[in-house]
DNA sequence: CAATTTAGTTAGCATAGCTAACTATATTCT
DNA sequence: AGAATATAGTTAGCTATGCTAACTAAATTG
């Protein structure tokens, strides 16, 4: 009870299960990211995309930023890209400083087959586990979302 | 049976999880990349000086940039950053054409104290599971370490 | 209606990704 | 052995993405 492990006797499995975790997320996204380029758009501006597809609907750039956690000016050149590019459009909203900012059709379809890809990939790999392995992974996925919303 | 939903019934529920798992990671990596700007050194850098830290031992340039999924171009000057910052020392090899990168004690401590906060803020967030809980999570681990490298 | 606050942009800097073209060392093939 | 080829890294120059500081325009406050 009195070497290093003991002051953190309590936390220190969980501490374990999180760096395990912390792991996996680096290494499955490391290998999903690869199917990106097939989209041609960067890897911010795709997920500036993802935001406006996915997140519920059209947003302002300083909620866009937020959601990215970038800075205004940041987003500010990203947005531009992706208008220049033809997948997101700029709309006016009752406040004329603020700008809303909806994706186009190609905008939408371009995601929604990113999105496809990455995840085909990943459901090909978990087709290798058990329908037994699969029920218990998907009930686990209700709990992490909790906890990851409580990082 | 003739319905759109049909013709993937059967991996319908593996692709709704692996929506989910895939989701999950994004929001998680995006919450604890937070806390590595205490470390002062840049995303690409970090990434690269963990392979060497954590990715047991020293690498050539050509394998870090394997392991990072980058050009050797980039990784020559992500390197030659990582040496500037003092974090990396080149050493020679046999071969004259490679490079020996080690991280330095100092690139040692900064990337262990900058995983040390990402994984704590994980831990802490985790700690709000129940015993029971964590040990299924622990379990499910098992699994999608193997499941991540059939990716 | 003047002062302040808020939303977004522009300018300028550093990092990080790429391809093309180069240098230096090893290897292979007469 | 020596020429031709292959391999490992670097350099140059482009685009994208991050930042802060300083600006413009619109809304809100006093």
């Amino acid at each position: 009870m009195t070497d290093v492990k003991s002051k953190r006797l309590a936390g220190g499995e969980t501490f374990e299960t999180a760096d395990r975790l912390h792991s996996a997320a680096i290494h499955l996204l490391r290998r999903l990211r690869v199917r990106d380029r097939e989209s041609g758009v960067g890897p911010a501006q795709l997920s500036a995309l993802s935001v406006l597809v996915l997140g519920g609907g059209p947003r302002s750039l300083g909620e866009l930023a937020e959601a990215e956690q970038v800075r205004p000016p940041t987003m500010s050149r990203i947005v531009a890209g992706l208008v220049r590019a033809g997948l997101v459009r700029r709309g006016k909203t009752e406040d004329g400083r603020r700008v809303r900012l909806v994706a186009t059709a190609r905008g939408t379809r371009i995601l929604q087959e990113g999105r496809q890809r990455r995840v085909e990939s990943l459901a090909h790999a978990l087709s290798s586990l058990s329908k037994e392995e699969r029920g218990k992974l998907g009930a686990i996925l209700e709990l992490l979302e909790k906890v990851i919303r409580n990082v």
